[in-house]
DNA sequence: GATGAATGAGGTTTCATTCAT
DNA sequence: AATGAATGAAACCTCATTCAT
């Protein structure tokens, strides 16, 4: 931009001249992490490259290198970030007092609205998974699937008291909300006429009624 | 040593001396979609080289540059090919006789059941959207949405003849619903302990659970 | 040269503006295979990048990964070459006719004149071996095993005839008289007092003086 | 995530935090020759980084530095090790009392027993002479060079004395020897069935023989 | 003496695509 | 209709070294 060397790789500096996009203050793995997240949403991981990440962060490739191991690793580290976010999320919930309807509906419904807030992070979770290398993706869906268990507990213990029907495994209820809730990132957009809260209410509502005896 | 390396892999020739896995008296236009479907689901669009799918559809670089525009352009084929084949399955539920209940809970249950037949067109479509041009995923974007309506008619139906619940708006329905089924491609194993017809049954009574007033 | 793009890797061309050294109605992998052999006897293999490889054979990157899979693949097929020349040529002088005093003094001399002509080759050969694969290491200690028990045979000839002496492993002698061969390319200068003949001539006497009786 | 990666190889700290091989008692230079020896010699100088050094040796990367002006300055005083100790062993035998011959054969056979002893600097000897500077290297040739004289003297003075024969110049013999010395890095293997002072006699011999007039 | 974050240049390789045959 | 050699751009990554602390 502004000077026809910038194309040129490994020709002077990595850092762009102009200006970056990213925070000059936040440390610089941060801004690595919050370029990254940015454009991997934006175009998807492997249309990203290094050289715009590193651009959009300003910093340099070396610097980069030095703070994560691999491209690949950089994508893990967002999705950690997003895991541990989840997770704190739901425990919140999940362990307040009240009734167990309750509780679940006010999980399920704050899960759409966490989801909407961080769309970014889900575009590429549901997009990119296949990119990280198999031990990687495994350890993601080990904690995936932690996430999905402290939620399929809300409904047994539902089905259990009697407030819930039984009729359906409590799996499949927790595999079909998510999918629903993961798939958010492929239609929702956030200037549109519904919000997220709304969504999450009637995601919720939907849930619930479906979970009637 | 002085001519192309045959014996390295992709070097030389294109076409592999050891047989390519795709049938051989298929043509060739089908042969290269079935085995770029294969190794889109199995490895993603972008980790899948040109050079690999011709070698696994047994025919050469140049073939596939004769049958298809581009690499894009092969996997927009994919794509036309799924979108064709459940637009065609829903109209057939969907003009079925019988009370709208039943039509959507078969019609429902049907597109789970598909959507497992055929889980690799599944994974691919969720996966790759982003890789098409704008202009093409705007068009996968309308045919799809065109389906999304011809069902969401389904549910208006039941809906203003009062056997379905109106609090709820039926594209909510709608997209919570597709949402479930897409991200079957991200869970649902073939080898699992529930065939695709329990999983959809399952799903279908739940959608209608939900939809009860 | 006389361009300052010239060394703006991945910008334009990759053939040189400037003509290149090798000799342009010679096939690509010739080309490539020479000025690969001279390059790396200069300064070695890990000090010569591919682009001066191809930028001296006149040909791109691309054309030079279409024949040969990688750098270490060119390397191996110098190797190779040089094998199977000194084979041909051992090949010949051990099956002449004549007392083995003779064969062996004349086998003896020519393989110091045919290192002497090939330096280049004898160089990279010493030098290099460590950056193959392992198993392209141990496939030219095996080629190599097989010239060096050629070479013991006509030693355990003369042995058993009597016309050398035995109480020397015929291996050491072969091993021995080998590894001054292959040190020519340390100190070995084309431009110095003794022509190739005059140190085969010796080298070949000091090694049968050495086996009289 | 956030800071430099410890867990990942390299990354992060330079001091590995399972310990490493070499002796935490000896001085930091002694360490950084040792782990560089051992390296150098196992995989070639060019392909041993900097890091995996000082990660071997148990130190930082400043340290190093502090040590040592550069990667090459680090080789450069392996090379000057090897060279003093091969000249004082040398020095010894050449020095001592008794007939010509026998200084000879011992130091020819002593020469043998300490290359196989310090098999590592034999290799990296050889193989890396060309990555040091061209002043460095006409340094270590020059160094070498005298060495090979002090062995020439000794010939020549046994062939002045009528012992040796003379219709083979003294340099020639030299080389051939040295060249079969350097050469055992490429072949010998300690575990093999030859002691080195077995191949050391066997060279010997040869060498003697070879000189009797 | 010692640290380790950061640099910046360069490395090898991959790949979709073109085009003369 | 089909070939396969050749292109050229860009990709990811490594590495020796420096310097503020």
């Amino acid at each position: 931009m502004g000077n026809p060397r910038d194309e040129c790789p490994g020709r002077g500096q990595d850092r762009s001249a102009s200006g970056p996009r990213e925070d000059n203050t936040a440390s610089v793995s941060d801004r690595l992490m919050s370029a990254a997240t940015r454009l991997f949403a934006e175009r998807g991981y492997e249309r990203t490259s290094v050289r715009e990440i590193v651009q959009a962060a300003g910093v340099t490739k070396g610097a980069m290198y030095h703070y994560f191991a691999s491209k690949d690793d950089l994508l893990f580290a967002v999705y950690e970030r997003v895991l541990a976010m989840q997770m704190r999320r739901l425990e919140e919930f999940a362990s307040d007092e009240g009734p167990i309807a309750e509780r679940l509906r006010e999980a399920a419904a704050d899960v759409v609205r966490t989801t909407v807030e961080n769309l970014e992070d889900t575009v590429i979770f549901q997009r990119s998974l296949h990119m990280l290398s198999p031990e990687r993706q495994n350890e993601v869906r080990k904690e995936r699937r932690s996430y999905h268990e402290r939620f399929r507990e809300m409904i047994e213990e539902g089905q259990h008291s009697g407030v819930f029907r039984t009729d359906i495994p409590a799996d499949i209820v927790v595999t079909q909300y998510f999918g629903a809730v993961h798939h958010l990132g492929m239609w929702y957009r956030p200037d549109g006429e519904l919000s997220g809260a709304a969504v999450g209410d009637h995601f919720a509502h939907l849930l619930l009624n479906g979970l009637r005896p």
